[in-house]
DNA sequence: CTTATGCATTGACCTCTGTCAAAGCCCGCA
DNA sequence: TGCGGGCTTTGACAGAGGTCAATGCATAAG
């Protein structure tokens, strides 16, 4: 285990600087009268979606625009809830660890998704881009008043935070029931379902052999292997360290299932 | 695995039988005019909590009492969402399996918990008495109705959801990243905050050898193992099979954390 | 109080996954 | 185009936890 925290400390300290130097130079707040909505990537799909105009440039108002790198962290866990968030563009991992080191991903996040804590004192995981991303940034007891005042908007993070739970559910099966082969498979076929693949039909992963690991609660060899081996079998087809398309997908199917 | 297997499908089938039989056993829903609100032993936790007289007699009359024996199962994995419920009384389980049988305990419930999928089409996980039960029943597509049009029970039905995401992901470390004596640690601890001891200090586990086994991703016989270590090392004292008592809980929060 | 039944414990063994260590190979950079 | 560093792969080995099987022991029925 000494190999891995040390690393893992490494990546903590690295992430840490990145964020802070990221949060203190993004511009500061200003009422920008609804204009980004308008042409807002994800507006039909957030949790905005169903605000009427009057109401989408008062949310507005309270929130900014925030750009980030891959590998910049947002919120830290343990940290007091201060901020909340929808991403606009880009993936970003939700992460617990134990005091000696060992990171669990609880959790990936896509374009549209909600991020942070709302209603708590504290945020429960530390969230950090995978990739470049951009997201609608909002201080969290601004964001918790708003929401009181607007069932819709509360209603739509009800449903969001139900479907969350939900998936998050399936995934403990997952983590405590499959083996090695089982995850691997499983999260290929997870990831292509929400990827879009290139006309090659190669999806580029947002996440690097330890995050799969990360993810998957295995060690970085294990994922290795086993991706390797379903290489090997001709179920998948490897594009460069990122890129997987699936050759197979119904042998694959039948391999996250135990068959 | 074709032991266990045999033995998930008599469960499953008992299970089922029973259901069925009390559900249809249960007198039909009448209007009750609020008065089991008045004496309701978990109304300031519940989320009807925060409903008026007037708001509380019309959920009322859309809901109704029902018991369970230890081992009913009120929902199956998979069914269409037709029930939702608040627990007055008992713990329950929430469960799913993978194809070939593997089971996965995702969630326990206490009084005063609400059960059920409100707002989707498929209920994602079986719901089962592990011990005697009471809930207050409601139909899920009225309930539904009767939530939108109450935005301070949305409110607090986002907060509970919003609570059982946090506490659903701390567990998804314990399943990806914690060993055997972790994880049975951990599930002490969890249920010595959770349940009241006798003056004794023994409280008394909901859960059998097999389900505690189906809650951190191990076998019954490492859960076994694990347990008596745990006594011969002096850090617990079993009563009888449910009765456990914690003597050194400094060292035990130790050992759930790995050191 | 006795007995039967099913849950729990214990033991022996094995396998999957983790650990440690060494190459290998993308990919950005010069 | 060649180089360097970090990520990834591969190999050898160990050990935690799973599997199979037998025994022990609460609990409830008689």
């Amino acid at each position: 285990m000494g190999r891995r925290m040390d690393m893992r400390f490494d990546l903590a300290q690295k992430a840490q600087d990145d964020g802070a130097f990221v949060m203190a130079a993004t511009p500061p707040a200003k009422g920008c009268g609804g204009q980004y909505c308008d042409r807002c990537e994800v507006r039909d799909q957030a949790i905005c979606a169903d605000l009427d105009e009057k109401q989408r440039v008062a949310l507005n108002r309270i929130g900014r625009r925030v750009s980030l790198q891959a590998g910049q962290t947002v919120m830290w866990e343990g940290d007091s809830s201060t901020l909340v968030a929808n991403v606009i563009e880009g993936t970003l991992k939700l992460s617990t660890s134990t005091g000696d080191g060992r990171e669990q991903i609880v959790g990936v996040v896509y374009a549209s998704d909600f991020i942070g804590r709302p209603f708590g004192a504290r945020t429960p995981h530390s969230v950090t881009a995978l990739t470049d991303a951009r997201l609608c940034l909002y201080p969290r007891g601004t964001f918790d008043g708003f929401a009181r005042e607007h069932p819709a908007l509360e209603h739509r993070l009800l449903q969001r935070t139900l479907d969350d739970l939900d998936r998050t559910r399936a995934w403990m099966l997952l983590l405590g029931r499959k083996n090695a082969r089982e995850k691997v498979a499983t999260l290929l076929l997870d990831m292509h379902r929400r990827l879009r693949a290139d006309r090659a039909g190669v999806i580029e992963l947002p996440l690097s052999r330890q995050q799969i690991a990360d993810v998957l609660g295995l060690t970085i060899e294990t994922v290795s292997r086993q991706i390797g081996d379903l290489k090997r079998m001709g179920v998948i087809a490897l594009a460069g360290r990122r890129g997987v398309r699936i050759v197979d997908a119904g042998r694959l199917e039948g391999m996250a299932e135990g068959e």
